[in-house]
DNA sequence: ATTTATTGTGACTGGACGGTCAGTCAGATA
DNA sequence: TATCTGACTGACCGTCCAGTCACAATAAAT
């Protein structure tokens, strides 16, 4: 009888052009119609896909924290320090798509972070991450890999919000570090010989 | 004959004004009705100290700026690794009028960052502490403290990368890493002795 | 007390944009 | 070929707010 659409894959493709509008001009600048345009849809199409503009910035932040914590913390823990820090490194290959995002996740999301539950929910994401790599240091530590000085989790967060930093300074003024160095100090600083 | 007011103050203080409005509501939700109100001023008479919204912005960030560089950065390189490693941990003593700042910088330059001189010119702060760090780490390779093999302008803009991250993750989530443990961290990884 | 230069005010306006909905279209079925 | 249905559209509406401006208040100077 009627048309039909794989509605998931416009929501992906919908999402796709509201990333790039937003990127272009920033959340608020862009109009609806922009994404819109972008998607190669009419206005009111967005409606049958999103309730309204905030759903869509939500339905990107989604993505994006799924694609990071899956990057950050693919399947088991590492079997050797050296294998912690591949993992580091490679964190630090921001795709395009994430680097595009940030920005617009601090535009639509700065003013939340005012709000308590909100820095709460974006903590628990890091949090999380940080309990996996707790986990891997644990191991390390039991090794004899990684100083035992400081307690796992304590190291992971410490480490987390440090690659955070790390990530954003590549992905928003492309300041990768160079990886050897990188690796060399990050070493230094967790290994068990002091 | 007229009426005389001291500008400057009254610019402070409707840029204090400005702060917890933005900081409250978030730049684009709150009114310069609100911003007035707050400052106790009519909205007319905002319009004679700024010209217009994002004069208010730019303001704001230039003030940041010039702390932050301060706070960072204060007087002469330090004399050993442990006064280094003490700026560092003062660092992340971050006040609460640059923690409020964080999410409203971001909420209005965010899309700004889209723009290649825009990021230039964040780049170009960041980079200038990080020159100014080298110069002290240079002078602790030369005397043996700090490790040789990574030259000190590669430590130096790594460290403030990560130290940056630590400053937000502390600012935005009250993650603020134990001072002792990271000391001894940053510590073994910057050290001479491997 | 009067004058005058400057600062302060808030009702008003013009434009912009998110969201709606009455109507059109395309393709599937019989 | 006729009919049916959900997908799609974009002109329109209501709201909101940055910025203006005509007027009021203030204080220095005479």
């Amino acid at each position: 009888m009627p048309k039909i659409v794989d509605k998931d894959r416009m929501r992906g493709a919908i999402l796709d052009a509201a990333l790039a509008a937003f990127g272009e001009k920033g959340f608020h600048a862009a109009t609806i119609a922009d994404v819109a345009a972008a998607a190669g849809l009419g206005k009111g199409t967005l409606y049958l896909y999103f309730r309204n503009k905030d759903a869509l910035a939500e339905a990107l932040v989604a993505r994006h924290f799924e694609a990071m914590a899956e990057r950050l913390t693919p399947g088991d823990p590492p079997g050797d320090l050296d294998g912690f820090l591949d993992r580091i490194v490679a964190a630090l290959d921001v795709p395009e798509d994430a680097a595009r995002f940030l920005p617009v996740f601090f535009e639509v999301f700065g003013p939340s972070f005012a709000a308590r539950d909100f820095r709460a929910r974006v903590a628990a994401v890091f949090d999380g991450i940080a309990a996996r790599w707790a986990e891997g240091l644990a191991g390390l530590q039991a090794a004899g890999q990684v100083r035992a000085d400081v307690e796992a989790p304590v190291l992971a967060r410490m480490l987390v919000a440090q690659v955070d930093g790390l990530v954003l300074h590549a992905g928003l003024f492309g300041a990768v570090p160079d990886a050897a160095a990188m690796r060399a100090v990050l070493a230094a600083g967790l290994s068990a010989r002091s």
